[in-house]
Formats: C-alpha cells, sequence, structure tokens
DNA sequence: CATACTACATGCAAAAATGCATGCATGAGT
DNA sequence: ACTCATGCATGCATTTTTGCATGTAGTATG
C-alpha cells in the first residue's frame, strides 16, 4: 500500500478540474492517461477515490483527503522551484516576464530588445496580461505593476512615478481649445464610470458618453475622435494621433513597479534584467510626468 | 522548467542514500533507472544536480535545496497515508503489528490466532523486532511496547502491569532451595551489567557470570541451567523448564502498552484487532503478576 | 427528432521507461 | 600482484506507459 508521487498529483489535478480533460491539460497529457493513473492508484491504496458518475468524475472523501495533502507538496514544490530559481548564477534559460499590455507596447519595447541583445542566451518569454499572475506559482518570475504598493509578499521596486492627463484626437483638441465651454464627450473606464475627478473649472460643459471595460479599446476610440480619455502620460504621449487636452490637470498616478518572490529575486537573471530596466527608467523618468 | 514529482522523490533518495543502488533500494527499481531519472531531472532543471565522482555521486547545492523541500513532500505523505489509514472501515487489507520477539512468541500467538481467524481477509503482518519502528512513517499500524510510558505524540493503552522476578532451571532452583548461602551465578542483560537491586536477605552470596545482549540468548542460558536470570513473570512462566527462586522478591516492571499514530488509530481493521488484543489481556491479568 | 456537445471507455500502435547483461575504474584485503 | 567488492556507464530487449482513433451514453438545442 503506497503510492507513485505523480499518481498523487494526478488525483490533486482532477479533484481540482472536475473533468479527466481538464486534469490532463494541467499536467499536460492525454485525459486518457489521467483515467488511467487515477485506477493505478485506486488498485494501489484498495480504495475508490472517485465515483464514475454519467456526468464525470466525483472525488471521494477519501481523494479529498489526498488533494488536501497535495496541495502541500505542492506548495513545497512551488518554493522550491523559486529557491531554484534563486540560487541560479548562469545567464542563460528562460526568463518570464508579465507587464500590462500598453506598457510592453509603449514603453518597455527598448528594454526588452536591449536585455535580449546584451544576454542573447536567455529567452525572454513575455506575457502580455491585464490580470495579476500569481508569482508564487512561478507563472512569472518578475511582474512590472501600476499599483499604488508592491505585492503582499512580494519583493519590489518603485520604477516610476507617474502622473494622469487628459487626451483626446488633435481635432477635438483644438475644438476644445476654440471654445471650452462646448459639451466635452468623455470616455471612461467601466470599473471608475463616472467623470474624472478635478476636471478644470475652465471647461464646464462634460458628460459620460462611453464606457469601456479595457483601456486599449479606449485607446483606439480616443484616436478615432469618439472623446477625451484620462490616460497616464507616458501613454497620451506614445500613443500617435493624441494630443494632451488642458480639461485635466495632470495629478499623481500609481507608481509602477517591479515585483518578484523574494525566493527568485536574487537570480543573476532577474539582477540583470533589473540593472537595465532601472536604468532605462531613470533615463525616461521625464515621459511620465508633466 | 519543471520536474516530475517522481524525479524530486529520486533525487531524495540519492542524497539520502549516496548511491546510486541505495536508492534504487529505496525506491523499488534498478539502479540504472535511478541514474536515468537523475539526468532527466538535471536537463529539466538545465542545472547539475550531483557530481559524478569514481566513488559515487556527490550531491550539489541545488540537489540538497531539492532533497530538503522533498523531505518536507515526504513527511505530508506520509501524513496522508496515515489518515487514509484512519479513515479506512473495511475489515480487509494488510494490517502490520510489530512487538517484541518475546512477547510474541510466549504470549501474543493466541491472540494473533483468534485475530485471524475472526478476520480471515485481514491480512496480518507481525514484525518480531526489538527496535523500535517509526510509526509516523506507517512503517507499522500498531506497536505493541514494554515501557513506562507510551511514546511522545503516539496513541496509547495501557494493556497490562507486570512485575520481574528471578527463574533459574529446576536444578538450580532446587540446589539455591536446599542451600541459601552457595553462591549464586546471575546472567545480565549488558544494559545493566550490575546484580540486580532487591535481592532477598536470605541468599548472601550472588555474582554476575555471564552478561548477554540479547533476552532470548539469556532465557536459553538459564534453561540450559547456566544460572539465574530476572525476568518478567509472564516470560519466566512461559517458559518451559524454569522455575521460578525467591532470591528475587517480584517488583514492579515496565507496564505493556499497545500504541499506535492517532491518525491510523481510529481505522476500523486496528480496533477490531486492539478489541481481541484487550479482551486477551484481561483475562490473562494473573500471568503477569505475582 | 435529428444534431451537436461533453465526458468518458476501450483497443491498438507508438513511445518511453525500465531491467538486465556486460564492461570499466577504483580501493581494500591478502 | 591478484582477487574481490563497490559503484557506475552503456547497449539492447522487454515491459510499461502513453497517445490516438473510434465508439457510447447522457444532455442540451433548435
Amino acid at each position: 500500500m503506497s503510492i507513485a508521487w505523480d499518481d498523487i498529483r494526478t488525483v490533486l489535478m482532477l479533484v481540482r478540474h472536475r473533468s479527466l480533460a481538464g486534469a490532463a491539460d494541467a499536467l499536460g497529457v492525454n485525459y486518457t492517461t489521467v483515467a488511467r493513473r487515477i485506477r493505478r492508484a485506486e488498485e494501489a491504496l484498495g480504495h475508490p477515490l472517485f465515483e464514475r458518475l454519467p456526468d464525470g468524475y466525483r472525488p471521494t472523501a477519501a481523494a479529498h483527503l489526498i488533494a488536501q495533502h497535495a496541495d502541500q507538496m505542492e506548495d513545497t514544490e512551488h518554493s522550491m522551484m523559486r529557491q531554484l530559481q534563486g540560487i541560479e548564477t548562469t545567464l542563460s534559460g528562460v526568463l518570464t516576464l508579465t507587464a500590462p499590455q500598453l506598457l510592453i507596447a509603449n514603453f518597455l519595447a527598448p528594454v526588452i530588445e536591449q536585455f535580449t541583445n546584451m544576454h542573447p542566451n536567455i529567452e525572454l518569454r513575455i506575457l502580455a496580461t491585464n490580470t495579476l499572475l500569481d508569482l508564487t506559482r512561478l507563472e512569472a518570475d518578475l511582474a512590472i505593476r501600476i499599483s499604488r504598493t508592491p505585492g503582499d509578499t512580494l519583493k519590489g521596486l518603485r520604477l516610476l512615478r507617474q502622473e494622469n492627463a487628459s487626451f483626446a484626437s488633435q481635432e477635438i483638441a483644438d475644438r476644445i481649445a476654440s471654445d471650452p465651454t462646448a459639451m466635452i464627450d468623455w470616455i471612461v473606464y467601466d470599473a471608475y464610470p463616472d467623470l474624472p475627478k478635478g476636471i478644470d473649472a475652465g471647461f464646464p460643459n462634460n458628460r459620460v458618453r462611453y464606457r469601456f471595460d479595457d483601456m486599449v479599446a479606449m485607446l483606439g476610440a480616443a484616436q478615432a475622435g469618439l472623446g477625451v480619455v484620462r490616460m497616464p502620460m507616458f501613454l497620451g504621449r506614445a500613443a500617435t494621433g493624441l494630443a494632451l487636452v488642458p480639461v485635466l490637470s495632470p495629478q499623481p498616478y500609481a507608481d509602477i513597479w517591479v515585483v518578484g518572490h523574494p525566493d527568485v529575486w536574487p537570480s543573476q537573471k532577474l539582477r540583470a534584467f533589473r540593472s537595465i530596466l532601472v536604468k532605462y527608467c531613470k533615463t525616461h523618468k521625464q515621459d511620465f510626468v508633466a
């Protein structure tokens, strides 16, 4: 009566995903393999672990017990992998980075290029995403985040302070300049559906015209001349066809941080990347404020 | 960059046993398999884990890091296996019991027989040993131990209080009875090399004649008429050819306990065994005291 | 009622992992 | 110097594991 560690992990995944296919995906194997490993585990333990119902596998109490412990084992594994990364000294292998897509497209691209040129043996993997990835699980080694604080248990470095302002197409900008009292149409972010605070008293007529849940889309809408958007300074400047409009005076916005798990932080690869990143940010500070 | 859990376990075993063959034994595989799994792990991590020296594999820092975490994972696995045992309700499968050899041979045999008759589907595995097995690692499910306390973190039930006395062959017993002042030869246990305390004043001449490190051997020596041995009441009575000699008056000795890990303790199989065991002990109390 | 979809079982061929036999290097014992 | 034991590498045959193709049951959907 004993069980292979790989099979423990398979039970965990099946409990977690509730279908052979889901578990198989998570494990990177075919779902038939999952079915067979489960059967093997059940035989090894002399204990049924799942009920085979017409709509899927349903874990028994024993399976839940296993999953609970396997969860702990997985935590330990992740901690191990992070620490292995942390003691890594060679400048080769993969380095995974995550950052907001707009920051990559409009600011970080040169950093990435410079890094890959300087360290051709490091394969840089970029995850452009808006959701926060879990650095504890090593979904990424480093994350560049826009937030007021670095993560809870993460180690972080403040790269830049930045400011917000209002931007619109050149045409709209001209119109506002010529008649500040005309109605100004705003494009706002879904999560903050009201008019931005701090609109200058010289522009009395404002209304929310569009609400988007995606900043890329808002940028496009502004470029197409649909209205005024509040956005970070660097973005308004970098995006073609947009002009600063003085409706909203520049105001501080969430800082830009680079964060990582303390375990992997000391790795040479990460040091190398941070050094280039920090240098680049220092020389481009002025792009982020008025 | 990731690693199979079975390979983590293999690294652990190789760090622990310091040779392919040792690790292979522990894992129940051929040593070439261990070598290949290690190579695979190194390739997966892109990291050497062992130096190949002429006299064996020597773990690198990374391997030690892995072993350290794998150790934790193993603890979790053991805890899992124990709890799985604990929720077991079927009266089938294996039940592993450990007890001192002399207790099995001279007292427990009927319990074992009765149990296997009542529960023919349970395969009873008996480890007759003097060393303490690790119940945390599930080397055994239940242990019967002679000691003053139950184990530290173990759950225990006191089965019997017992007393010691002095025994010898009939011939010696007769000689002592006819002349209490004649020299009495003692056979003592290596760990307590002096004459036992509490020898009755009526027997003034005593000396240590033999020292053994094994109780079975001492028993044989006493039966062969080499001298007087202090031993538990039940043993002196059960062993053929021995008679109680009044040199040492009966005195309390370490109790007999049945102990187990709290996780596995509730299992139906263990309950069943304990119930037979306890009943048997109750009806045989008198064999253990004067 | 036909249709598509999900979730799984099963048989077979391909791929991977394993065990075994053989050979080499080193160190200990005689 | 010779033998033996330990510890490992390598090539090959076998076994095990895996993936894929096909088939079935239940469940929506129009």
